[in-house]
DNA sequence: TCTAACTTTTTGACAAAGTCCAAAACTCGG
DNA sequence: CCGAGTTTTGGACTTTGTCAAAAAGTTAGA
């Protein structure tokens, strides 16, 4: 995220503490849960309240600034690296996870072949497996 | 399930009437959540606790016997198709989940480009879509 | 710069989904 | 049918997140 600020006045959205601060922090911790997130910005700006960092997440994510991810047993997670469609690898032992780019150029897999009537608007693909921290720790 | 009891056996696990209904339950309502279902065995042996439910639900799971699904903004959903790599497709507004087979026979997007040295198990997709009684209602 | 309207933030209660624990009940091999 | 070992149950508890109302902050306009 190059400049914050700006960031959300395009989006004419008013510039509070909260809100740039919790913009640094999920630039500076990708994928990290709220909670993680708030002791980030609590690091940075002092103090926030639960419920802000909620507020402020929400309202990222529904502008498009952010993206939320919620991988199964995990808390929801939050990225800013947005708009180039890749996909998650995920740890099923630590929660650690890690970006991919889109397997095949053109996602083919984003096709469902029967879609009975839906209308698909997204293909989200999370890789499972095992880290190469927890790949150590179970073989020992 | 051909033969609930059959299978129970087969994984070397006690047989219980609250398993027996348990399983009966997913084979009739694929993707149902933990709640559904134990309303289901509810109505079938009569009783049941919400322990109980979680607990035969994890054991199943554990064995392979039937599968879990996690998809955001849902409780855990369970079915008893296993085996056969089918994806899943998610109406956004009422949580509606249907089969969709393996969209590209071989499964090209099972495989990541970057691994980061990850050993990765499997590959998890879930369309994002609309329904088709949920978008007659949003277009009213 | 100051004000007023409108948002955002805070606080605290609440809700959903699931887990932990110990006691009672059950299953199954012998 | 008995006894060892599992399961089931009930109840408290945890985690993640939402709701609502009051207090504080932000921004456009005078």
């Amino acid at each position: 995220m190059r400049d914050p600020e700006a960031t959300l006045r395009q989006h004419d959205l008013p510039v509070t503490a909260q809100r740039l601060a919790v913009l640094r922090a999920v630039s500076r911790h990708p994928h990290a849960t709220a909670d993680a997130l708030a002791e980030s910005v609590r690091e940075d700006i002092g103090a926030i309240s639960r419920q802000s960092v909620y507020n402020v997440l929400s309202v990222l994510t529904d502008n498009g600034i952010i993206r939320r991810i919620q991988p199964a047993d995990s808390p929801a997670r939050y990225e800013d690296r947005i708009g180039d469609n890749h996909h998650h690898l995920v740890c099923r032992s630590c929660g650690k996870t890690e970006d991919v780019c889109c397997a095949v150029g053109e996602a083919p897999c984003l096709t469902a072949h029967t879609h009975h009537g839906f209308k698909i608007d997204e293909a989200e693909v999370i890789y499972w497996g095992t880290c190469p921290a927890c790949q150590k720790i179970k073989r020992s």
